[in-house]
DNA sequence: TTATTTAATCGTAATATTGCAATACGTTAT
DNA sequence: ATAACGTATTGCAATATTACGATTAAATAA
């Protein structure tokens, strides 16, 4: 199939497991990280750093920026991607429950 | 393609990818949230619970484990289910230093 | 206007993921 | 031995993801 049955889980499963999604590759990470360093960064930028191709960088971005994760704002010809705040600090809160509901093994197998 | 370049990334940033990726789906938050809950789990109590067949939970398992994530011990018919400690806390840690390394706008686009 | 620059979109190929029915595999019970 | 139980594996269909060449779009520069 390759379709998530979404309908059977709660709202918070499907954001939670959406967010970690847009998070989990590689590429996606290493785009963050240079955001963060650079406090903003281009899409060329990007291009340069990483070893992907324009349209595959772009991509990436779209699916931080459909995640909200990221925003962009048209400077000119170019577009400046930054982190967006709100969602980073709640997706931060967010896994800290989430790791933190677990606290060592008190009996297990 | 639908092939992830991992080899034009950074070992860190492959290996956070790679966990990312174990928990990005909401049968394997789910499946984690009920095995901390419960501190401990089988598999077919996971198919009563969450709505979904045998095979695929039993594969969603399998996801987990071979991430290092949970793990999986032999009891009679029946295989307990549970948290790996070290390797959660290490995610947890590596999360919250990787959300921790931005703090806020000073000066963005 | 016509280049040039930068990024988004389209189309497509290769591969990965999700889900399940059918089946196989171990372990315990009879 | 054989039946029952719980789980893993196999095989497959549907869909999603990743990557990029070609192209388009939109803004600035010449």
């Amino acid at each position: 199939m390759g379709l998530t049955k979404t309908e059977i889980f709660t709202e918070e499963q499907n954001q939670l497991a959406t967010m970690l999604k847009a998070l989990a590759h590689p590429a996606r990470v290493a785009i963050l990280q240079s955001i963060i360093r650079a406090n903003s960064c281009i899409c060329g930028d990007l291009v340069d750093e990483l070893g992907l191709a324009q349209p595959t960088i772009s991509q990436h971005l779209r699916e931080l920026k459909n995640a909200g994760i990221i925003q962009g704002t048209i400077e000119g010809v170019k577009v400046c991607y930054c982190i967006e705040p709100k969602a980073w600090n709640l997706l931060a809160k967010e896994m800290n429950v989430f790791f933190n509901s677990y606290q060592d093994p008190k009996g297990c197998c």
